[in-house]
RNA sequence: GGCGAGAUAGCAAAAUGGUUAUGCAGCGGAUUGCAAAUCCGCCUAUCCCAGUUCGAUUCUGGGUCUCGCCUCCA
C-alpha cells in the first residue's frame, strides 16, 4: 500500500484514488520566461518519479503539469527584449522540453498553457463573485476577499491573525483586506494587446493562483487525488487555489498536497532572486544527464539538496559502480512473473521494462517506494542487487536490477555509452584512445612493462581509465 | 515577530525502542606483471541536557544551531 505525505494533515497517509485504480495529478510547472534552474530540474524530476511510479503500481495515471506563459515578469522581460509574448514564452517552453527530456523526464499527459484556459478562468471568477468571495476593487481589479473563506490557511498552518500580524505583509491599493489577492487584473494602457483579455469586469488578464485552479478543474475535475509543486508554492499559491476551488465549487479540491525540498547551494535555497542559481544546460555542459537526475533522487524528495560539484562527484562514481556492474552482462530479455503491485494491469508505458515482483530485492524496493517515495533506500537496494550481480555474474539479476532501475528512469543506456561518454573538447576521441590500447596491447606483449604503464598513465592524465580483463582492455572516461 | 522543517560517521544520505543501511573516500586481504574493476573484511555516527523505559539515535520536555514560509519564487 501506497503511503504519501500529506501535507495538508502532517502525516503520511494510505493513498485512496478518488476513483479506483486512477490517479490524477496536477503539478505547478514552470514560468516560462527564463532557462530552467536546478531547484526547477528537482521539480520536474521528483514528480516523474512520482508519476512513474504511480503507473508501476498499475495506477491509470493523468499527469498535468501547467505553464504560466502569461505574467508580469514575462510581460517585462518580453519589453526588455523587445519581443512578443508568445515568441519569449515559447522560446522558452521550447528550452524546458529539452532540459526535462535530457533529465529522462517523461511529458505530462497534459501540459495547459494559462493563456489556453482564459475562459475557465474567467468562469471560475465569476462563480466565486455569485458565492460573495470576489469583490470589484476600486482599481478595476477583482480580488478574492480572503476572510470570506472558512478554512484560509489550513494548508499552510497559519491562520489569518498570524498572518495580519506579520510586518512584511503590506495594504496593496485596492485591497478590502492585505491578504486578499487579485482573480483579474485590469489592463493598463502601457499594455500591449497581446496581454489584454475580455472579460465581464473589463480588459485584462489573469491573476497568477487562478490559472491552476481553472485548469485542474478542467482537465482533472472538481477534486482530484495529488497535487505537487515546491515547498515555496505552499503559501501562499496553493492555500489560495484551495480558496478558489473549494470556494467555487463548494467540494474538497485535492485529497493529496506534495511538496518538494528546496535547492540549495552553501545551505541557501537556490533561487533566482539570490542569484546563486545554476540553469540545467550550465550543469549539464559538466554532468551526464543521467547523474544530474541520480543526484536529484539520491535525496528524499523532502528533503533539502544541497548542490555542489564535489556532491555531483559523488553521485557520478555511485552511478558508475552501478553502470559497470551492467557492462559485462548483456541482460537477456526481461521475463515477466508474478503479479504486478498493484492489480490492474500496468500500460506498458515504461518502456519496456519488465521487472519480477516476487523477487526479494524487488519486494524490498517496493516497500521503499511505498513509503512515500523513499528513492534514497530504494537506491540502497539498488546497491544491494549490484553487489549480487557482481559476485554471481547472474544475467538474471542484471536484469532485474536494469529493469528496477528503470522504474526510476535510470540506467537504460548502452553500460558503454555511460562510461565511455563525456569527451571534452580538449579529451582524446575514441580513436585516439583505441589506437593507444592498441599500441600498449604490443608493449605487453613484449613483456615491455614500464612503456605499457606509461601509456596507461598518459591516458588517466587524459581522462581515461583503463582495465585489462581476460577478454582485453577495456576503458572509461572519469 | 508568527508558523513550519531539520540536526546521523571524513563527505552525502536512509532507517530503526535492542540486531549490517547504502554510495563516495580511507585501511587490510584476495585477484592483477603492476594497476583498474570486482570480491572478502575493517574503520569513522546518531547536536546538548533532562525524562519515560530493562534498554533511545529513535518517544516526551527543554536548550543550542541551521534552513524555509510569512513578498515573485520549483
Amino acid at each position: 500500500m501506497l503511503k504519501i505525505y500529506n501535507t495538508l494533515t502532517r502525516d503520511k497517509q494510505d493513498f485512496k484514488p478518488i476513483e479506483a485504480n486512477k490517479a490524477r495529478m496536477y503539478v505547478c510547472g514552470m514560468t516560462v520566461y527564463d532557462y530552467c534552474h536546478l531547484g526547477h530540474a528537482r521539480v520536474l524530476v521528483v514528480f516523474d518519479m512520482v508519476y512513474r511510479w504511480l503507473k508501476a503500481s498499475g495506477y491509470d495515471v493523468t499527469y498535468v503539469r501547467n505553464i504560466t506563459d502569461i505574467d508580469d515578469k514575462i510581460i517585462r522581460r518580453a519589453a526588455e527584449n523587445g519581443e512578443s509574448i508568445h515568441a519569449l514564452t515559447q522560446r522558452f517552453i521550447d528550452a524546458m522540453h529539452e532540459d526535462a527530456g535530457a533529465l529522462g523526464v517523461q511529458r505530462p499527459d497534459h501540459e495547459p498553457r494559462a493563456t489556453q484556459f482564459v475562459p475557465q478562468m474567467l468562469e471560475m471568477i465569476a462563480q466565486l463573485e455569485k458565492n460573495g468571495l470576489a469583490y470589484r476593487a476600486a482599481d478595476g481589479d477583482v480580488n478574492y476577499a480572503v476572510r470570506k473563506f472558512d478554512g484560509y490557511g489550513k494548508l499552510s498552518g497559519k491562520s489569518l491573525e498570524d498572518l495580519r500580524a506579520g510586518e512584511r505583509v503590506e495594504v496593496a491599493d485596492g485591497k478590502n483586506d492585505p491578504l486578499d489577492f487579485v482573480l483579474w487584473k485590469h489592463a493598463r494602457d502601457s499594455e500591449a494587446d497581446e496581454v489584454k483579455w475580455d472579460s465581464p469586469w473589463g480588459k485584462g488578464r489573469p491573476g497568477w493562483h487562478i490559472e491552476c485552479s481553472a485548469m485542474g478543474t478542467e482537465l482533472l475535475g472538481r477534486h482530484f487525488d495529488i497535487h505537487g509543486g515546491g515547498a515555496d508554492l505552499q503559501f501562499p499559491h496553493h492555500e489560495n487555489e484551495i480558496a478558489q476551488s473549494e470556494g467555487a465549487h463548494r467540494c474538497q479540491y485535492v485529497n493529496v498536497w506534495m511538496h518538494n525540498g528546496f535547492v540549495r547551494v552553501d545551505e541557501e535555497k537556490m533561487s533566482k532572486s539570490l542569484g546563486n542559481f545554476f540553469t540545467i544546460r550550465e550543469v549539464l555542459k559538466k554532468y551526464d544527464a543521467e547523474v544530474v537526475r541520480f543526484f536529484i533522487l539520491r535525496a528524499h524528495y523532502r528533503s533539502p539538496l544541497n548542490y555542489s560539484d564535489a556532491h555531483l562527484d559523488d553521485a557520478k562514481g555511485a552511478l558508475t559502480r552501478l553502470y559497470t556492474a551492467l557492462k559485462s552482462l548483456t541482460p537477456p530479455t526481461p521475463i515477466v512473473r508474478g503479479e504486478p503491485p498493484v492489480s490492474s494491469p500496468d500500460k506498458g508505458r515504461q518502456g519496456g521494462v519488465a521487472v519480477d515482483w516476487n523477487e526479494p530485492y524487488a519486494k524490498r524496493f517496493k516497500a521503499a517506494m511505498d513509503d512515500d517515495f523513499n528513492t534514497p533506500e530504494a537506491m540502497a537496494v539498488l546497491f544491494d542487487l549490484t553487489n549480487e550481480v557482481n559476485r554471481t555474474q547472474s544475467a538474471e539479476a542484471a536484469a532485474q536490477l536494469k529493469a528496477l532501475a528503470g522504474v526510476l528512469g535510470l540506467l537504460q543506456r548502452d553500460p558503454q555509452s555511460f562510461l565511455q561518454g563525456g569527451a571534452g573538447e580538449s579529451g582524446l576521441d575514441d580513436a585516439a584512445i583505441n589506437a593507444q590500447i592498441e599500441a600498449r596491447l604490443a608493449t605487453k606483449k613484449a613483456r615491455n612493462f614500464a612503456e605499457a604503464d606509461r601509456i596507461r598513465k598518459e591516458l588517466l592524465e587524459a581522462g581515461v581509465v583503463l582495465e585489462d580483463t581476460p577478454q582485453g582492455t577495456a576503458w572509461r572516461r572519469v
